[in-house]
DNA sequence: AATACAAATGCAACATTATTGTATTTAGAA
DNA sequence: TTCTAAATACAATAATGTTGCATTTGTATT
């Protein structure tokens, strides 16, 4: 499920946004691409605890400008930070799409094979952007039983 | 549009719930119950600053213990409150609405009059609960233009 | 009306998440 | 190799949320 891509692609992509090749900012895509789920704050603080935090807010903050990532609030409201597959760009996105929290793992998936409904609002209301989620147990924990946790 | 319920119904209400009336309460009740959009966690504090914080985080999580309003987080992850019109019981909630933030003026709508699409997830995803949210403009900022804020 | 007690509030301390300013380091251009 | 803008590291501070405990208060009971 998770886009394999090496070290040269992360070092094409920094190029591509005109970002400087740095190692911290190497290892936060290395680790977001290497997953199917979307990073907590709290997780990318921990395994990555040797960077700076400032510098990972920084990292994100420019990521997600660039249209490379997207921000997605979990159900607890904790940051959670996911790659863009859409052609996002640079303070641009298009991740309008279902975004999925486990209630076991609590790990968030970007559902991208989904279209959003559109819906009528009541009168007055002009919408620009719906945000979907849904909760529930994923497949690696429905597999499992509800009581066990992934 | 706000609910008007006057001082002896928010008494009630607290009765009900076996919760003793005090006067926090009946001016968190008040003040949440006069308004037709969700009240963040720090306009509460600011406008009820002679209140302690914890406990205006303690009288939060109780009525939302007890099903009299329900958390949101708005689409910059701050914490809404807003009180629940669907029957919501002690620990079991049923407000599965869409939640309308105005990108202008920041507010969020309870949208209560619109049922929530069901949707077919990809094998293996068992969804318990869908959240919608729209962001767009209000019927306020929208008459005023895009460009003003409310 | 006085008593008694559980519940609620207030206060202090602490934890986590996020932001801002600035000095130092470094990637990449010249 | 040198130079500079960009990026990182460090320090300080803000905002948000939690926990423990002493004090106060609502309400049931006498
Ligand atoms: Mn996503
Ligand atoms: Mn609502
Ligand atoms: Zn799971
Ligand atoms: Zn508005």
């Amino acid at each position: 499920m998770a886009q394999v891509k090496n070290n040269y692609q992360f070092e094409d992509m920094l190029q591509k946004h005109n970002l400087k090749k740095t190692a911290p900012r190497l290892r936060v895509l290395s680790m977001m691409y290497s997953k199917n789920t979307a990073t907590s704050q709290p997780d990318l603080e921990s395994v990555m605890n040797d960077i700076d935090r400032v510098t990972l807010y920084r990292i994100l903050n420019t990521f997600e400008e660039k249209g490379i990532i997207h921000k997605v609030f979990d159900l607890n409201g904790t940051a959670n930070y996911a790659v863009c597959h859409s052609d996002c760009k640079e303070n641009h996105h298009h991740d309008e799409h279902l975004h999925f929290n486990c209630t076991a793992c609590k790990n968030v998936y970007c559902i991208n094979e989904l279209n959003m409904p559109r819906l009528t609002l009541p009168a007055g209301f002009e919408p620009q952007a719906f945000t979907l989620y849904a909760s529930g147990l994923c497949p690696k924990c429905s597999k499992k039983g509800a009581a066990r946790v992934n």
